[in-house]
DNA sequence: TGTACATCAGTGAACGCGCGTTCACTGATGTAC
DNA sequence: TGTACATCAGTGAACGCGCGTTCACTGATGTAC
């Protein structure tokens, strides 16, 4: 019988699981910087070998997390566009997700922003699951097409807007100038963020509306 | 006299310049993970302490470059903000300049979205020209602001949404996912970038109206 | 213009280090009968 | 249930490597007189 990916514990319990939470434990702690397989090893307490018995290299343990870390979005993403009341909201809904699951993992975030790092030319994996992600965000686009919001078409320009904003907003977030800018404007990165998905959804519905409504 | 910054050759030649010129040219040709300050040296033609007669250690070169990097976007930002016929145009102006620039100039740009390179707690300059680049951005959102296609208030959130739209679009094609993409769909990620610009620019002149031109 | 001296920007050898990866091994776990 | 054997997931030592950085040095460049 194979062995089971899924069982709970043989010699040391299950250690690829244990690999995993400690490098995104790791990044939290020390910055994307700080990666190497040995001192994942070393913070799992095991030795420099044992991890060769769960991935075939550096850049697979690091794809692991990266198609973890798509997997996860993905199904907050899902639920996000459930809950979402209109068609509009929901692709607001849909990137403050996005930002809001880079503020909670933000490892998984900045694996899946580094492709050196998985190097997606030998895992193609972690590029698959991203694809899920992006379904996701062309579904919400469709809607907008079905409720008339968005004219019939090619959905991808706005796609590619709302993938890209999301992405851009997480990037500018974790790597710091967000919250030093919002410092000095006296807001907060997720503050900024409602204000910006607020103002798309009021483009999308309204016209070049912008509602300030927190008191300006 | 202290050692002028501008000469054109002393021992070597301008070695700080050639060590600049080394490193963008080993980012473009084997990515961001083949930097080193010994292989740049090394593409240099020069000795491995060379260097640190013109830089105080690795991440203070890799700083000078996303200096020179937010210096020279920075500068064709703001020629495409005077050439833009109005203000809404500007603006998507700005995004596909953004873009184009990092097309243009991988290397820069890459570095500019890896701070984990460049330290910026060590290294604070790059930071401090970054902040030149969204002055502009800044300065265009007023000018649409004073023509009555954006409301007047705190222009952050749109400042933002346009800064982090460049980001996102620059980030997507730079790691490959929208190339790859772009193809499946016919398209390129230029095409898309201004297919997103024009969708931009018609939701702030225009309500939501999404033209496709391009016989879609 | 020529000489003596100071400075500057290179060289190349060396340092200690942590890295990714391999390998012979071992002892615990699971399997067959 | 007990024993013999196979497999599996660890250990820990070792490999070769490239890294960042330092340092004593050297020879070219610039400066003073």
């Amino acid at each position: 019988m194979p062995v089971s990916e899924t069982r709970e514990s043989y010699h040391h319990g299950s250690l690829r699981e244990e690999l995993i939470t400690a490098c995104v434990a790791l990044i939290e702690a020390e910055g994307i910087g700080a990666v190497s397989l040995r001192r994942v090893a070393r913070e799992a307490g095991v030795s420099p070998g044992a991890p060769y018995h769960h991935f075939a290299d550096r850049s697979a343990l690091l794809t692991a997390i990266s198609v973890r870390g798509y997997e996860r979005l993905e199904r907050r993403l899902r639920q996000a566009r459930q809950l979402a009341p209109t068609a509009a909201r929901a692709l607001g809904a849909l990137v403050e997700t996005y930002v809001w699951f880079a503020r909670d993992h933000p490892a998984y975030v900045q694996l899946m922003l580094r492709p050196e790092l998985s190097q997606p030319a030998k895992h193609p994996e972690a590029q698959t699951a991203g694809e899920g992600a992006i379904r996701v965000l062309t579904e919400a686009v469709e809607d907008c097409q079905r409720e008339g919001i968005v004219p019939p078409g090619d959905p991808s320009p706005l796609v590619g807007m709302v993938w890209a904003l999301a992405i851009g907003i997480v990037t500018l977030w974790l790597d710091g100038p967000l919250e030093g800018r919002c410092v000095s404007l006296g807001t907060t990165p997720a503050g900024l963020t409602v204000q910006i998905t607020a103002l798309l959804e009021s483009m999308l519905t309204g016209g070049s509306r912008q509602s300030n409504t927190d008191g300006h």
